[in-house]
Formats: structure tokens, sequence, C-alpha cells
DNA sequence: CGCTATTTTGACCAAGTTCAACCACGGTGG
DNA sequence: CCACCGTGGTTGAACTTGGTCAAAATAGCG
């Protein structure tokens, strides 16, 4: 028998939260951990492909992803898709809709992903109680404003071969932080459509970019999915110094 | 006498700003207006040019726009420059520096500017003790978000003709929001230089571009900056909706 | 095995870049 | 008053990057 598509009920208590345990996280104090349990109200888990959140929407919920991949994009009318950003374990999914109502972008699963559901309209007893995480929601938006800004950067200035080496380089780092490598494989699971509506590139010319990136033994395109072979190499192909984090906030 | 380029003496104190009375943005109760008006420790006037803060550094201060236009962008070793967002009244200045270290873009005046000076090292007062204004804090940086995914979509997305339509309209609402266009003057202070690194194009196809929309009479180039004649043409080019904000919470 | 999604390749085309002038305008100094 | 200079804008021609079209190869999957 098949297992449901989605399920609504709780299963990972945040005492017993595996992220917590990873030193790339930080620490929640026992108040706050309490918070936060009662403050989620189950799990959401999900297929790859399925769309965790529309563009348009007003029912918003606020989700933190406990495992798996997702990410953001936006639309034009006749079809042209932009993504925006990948969503990983620890990031959390809706807070601009939360916050300001209508969503201005959508989210899709990149893989089968599990998520955190948290009820938005405790978020006023959040700021009330809780300025420690109150302030993690900020460093936590202000953060993702860093992304978006050096994500703009290397659209608008860097090459097709720069960019796409930026990306990979990029994703590869941020899910090695989050753990996401557990075994010898180190493989990111996306398309080169993928890439190409992250780089704003078309599929043909991503497909030769990335043919040269091969080519230089910086990566092995795998069959839906990309193995990073050198990242010193794409960091220095992108010209970027990569991203440099102690321990970061989550909720 | 000339007078001196930057002066750091108290000026507007809090209970008289002018931006306060601005229908765009939101009041405050009494006592966080108490507290902001502590909170501010004076004001910056620059010229047009300056550098306001440099990529790199930690000095990282916090600053509301009081009056005039400035713009925040990252540069890659060889140059290239990205303008990632123009900062206008009521704009904040400097969170990610004042919440995670060291800047990551560099933002310049546009045009000679008034920043009100904020101490960063009462955040955390801020944060414990107006819950308010903490959450108005993540709002801030949620809708710079936005702002970011709108630009990432015009600039991966949109052909060169559709993404100056976007910034320019773009721009047109938002300092008609920030109450910039007192007179009958509408114009935005910009060089197509500026436009060019906004929109992640030379100069040149940039200058070919602009003379397209003032060939439809969308626009008009002055003299280092540019008319709007017609908003709505210009939004119907870009295919895109407009920026709908009923009232926005500043400090 | 047949189906669909994805990747790959080649030929041709178009959007945008680079190079190289040139113009307009507002100082500034002689 | 005028020559000079610097910034910003304008233009055309040659060139390059990346896009479009079309078709084939490949890889899961029921």
């Amino acid at each position: 028998m098949a297992a449901p598509k989605t399920r609504n009920n709780r299963q990972t208590p945040c005492e017993q939260c595996p992220l917590r345990a990873l030193p790339h996280f930080r620490e929640f104090k026992p108040d706050e951990l309490e918070f936060v349990s009662n403050f989620k109200t189950g799990e959401l888990a999900v297929d790859a492909g399925t769309t965790i959140l529309v563009e348009g929407s007003n029912s918003a919920h606020l989700f933190t992803v406990l495992s798996g991949w997702g990410f953001r994009y936006k639309m034009l009318d006749d079809g042209r898709r932009q993504i925006l950003n990948y969503m990983m374990p620890g990031d959390l999914i809706g807070l601009q809709g939360s916050l300001m109502g209508e969503m201005q972008h959508s989210v899709e699963a990149l893989s089968p992903i599990t998520l955190c559901v948290f009820e938005r309209d405790k978020l006023g007893v959040l700021y009330r109680n809780y300025p420690d995480l109150a302030y993690d929601l900020t460093w936590i938006a202000a953060q993702e404003e860093r992304i978006l800004d050096e994500n703009l950067l290397s659209i608008g200035r860097r090459s097709a071969l720069e960019r796409a080496a930026y990306l990979l380089a990029f994703l590869y780092q941020r899910a090695k932080a989050s753990n996401l490598f557990k075994g010898a494989r180190v493989s990111i699971p996306i398309t080169q459509q993928h890439v190409a509506d992250t780089l704003g590139l078309s599929i043909v010319h991503t497909n030769k970019t990335l043919k040269k990136l091969g080519e230089r033994k910086l990566i092995r395109w795998a069959d839906r999915g990309c193995d990073i072979l050198d990242d010193e190499g794409l960091m220095k192909m992108a010209g970027w110094e990569g991203y440099h984090e102690k321990s970061r906030p989550f909720i």
C-alpha cells in the first residue's frame, strides 16, 4: 500500500529536532523551546514537484523545512519563470506572506520534503514574549536579503559560466552546512531547467555552460542532479569569497 | 561661507518628523515615539556621490533616510557594479550590518541626503520592550526581500525594454509614496550609468533602450534625471501590476 | 517495450556588448 | 570672453554571447 502524499499529523517533537543537534544551528533556551514546540501545529510531508505555496494566495502558513529541498520562484504572465532561491533544512518559508498577507512568490518541493507547520496567529505572542526569537526572525529575513543581493549581482553582472559556478558552489556550501550530504554522495537534486530558470538563461545555453564546467572537472552532471567535484575551483571561477557563517538561528 | 559637507548635530526632533505626517507611514504610539526619539542620536547630511556605507566594513551604523535619494550596490573585483535597490525617505539603511556584523554591500548618496542616525546598541532594548517596533523591523526586512524578488525576476527574465520600464515605474511609484515629488516636477535623479548598473545592461544599450521609451512618450530623459510621462504605460510594457501598499511602518 | 522527461547537439539568429567617435553643457582658469 | 576639461549623453559598426529552432540521444518507469 502506497503512503499518502501528504500527512498532517505531528511527528517529530521539537525537543528531539534533528536540526537542533547540528553545530550549524543555534541552541534554544528552555522556555523558547517550549514555546516553539507549542507554536508548531504539525508536519507536512509532500512529494517532489508539489506546490507548497502559490503566488497571489492569502492563506499563507508559516513553515520551517525539516528535511528535503524546495525552491521559491515567480512567474511572468507568459510563463517565463525566475527561481529566486532554494530552501533547505532550517529555512523558513512563508514569512513574507505571514507578515504582509498575500504571497508574492510560489514555493515548490524539489525533492520529497517535510515541513514543520506553525500557527501564524501566534506570531504576536512570539514578538511580545520572546524577543530573542523575534530578533532571530529579523535576522533570518536579513540573511535571505543578503542571499538575494548576491544573486542579483550574479545575474546582473556575471557571465553565464561565472553564474553557473557561483550557483553550484553556493548550493553546495549551504547544503553541506545543513547536513544534506549524509553519505559520500554529494549531489544537488535539480534539473538543468532549474539551473536555467535560476540563472536567467535558456536551457540550451545552460546545458552548454554546464558541459564546460564538466570538462574542467569542476562538476559532474548526474541524472537529475549535480555532483560537485571541486567547490574551490567553482568559487574561484565565480570570483566568490564563499559563505561564512558560524551559527545561525532557526525556528 | 560654504556649508560644511557633513553635520552631525541633532536637528529634526522625531516628534516633528515630517515623514510621520505622511499618510503613507504608520503612526507611532506615544511610548514608541519616545523610545525612537531617544534611539536617534543625531543626523547626518551628505552630498550627492558620498559613500555612506562600505562593503566589508564593520562599523555599521543604522540609519533612516529623512530626505533625499541613495542606492545600495555590490561590486565584483574587476569593477563590475550591480545596483541592488534605491533608498528614499523612510527607508532603513544598515540593518543587515547591524544584525550580522560586516556589511556585504555599499550605500551611496544619489542626491544630497539627510539621515537619522540610530544607536545600534539599543536594538536589544527595542526587541525586549517594543514588540511592535520589532515586528516592524522584520516587516521592513521582508518588504526589502519582496522588492529584491521582483528585481531578480526583472533582470533574469525580462527583456531590456521591459526591465527599463519596470525600473522606472517602480521608482516613480515608490518616490511618489514618499512624497518626493513636491512640486510639479516629477524627476528621478539618476544617470544612465545607474540605470545600466541596475538593469545589468551596458550603458550603450541602456541609452538606446531609454530612447525607445522616450519615442513612445513614456518618459523624457532630462539632464541627470528622468521624467515619468506615463507610468501606466510603463507598467503595461513591463507586465507589472504595480506596487500596492496602504500604510507602512518606519523607524 | 513504449512513454515521457531530460539532456545533448548543431545550425542559425537576435539581443546586447564593445569600440570608437562625437556632441552638449557647465564649470574654471587665464 | 574664450579655451579647456570633465561628465554625461548619443550614435554607428563590428562583434559576441546567448537565444531559438529542430532533432536526436538517453534514461527512468510502468
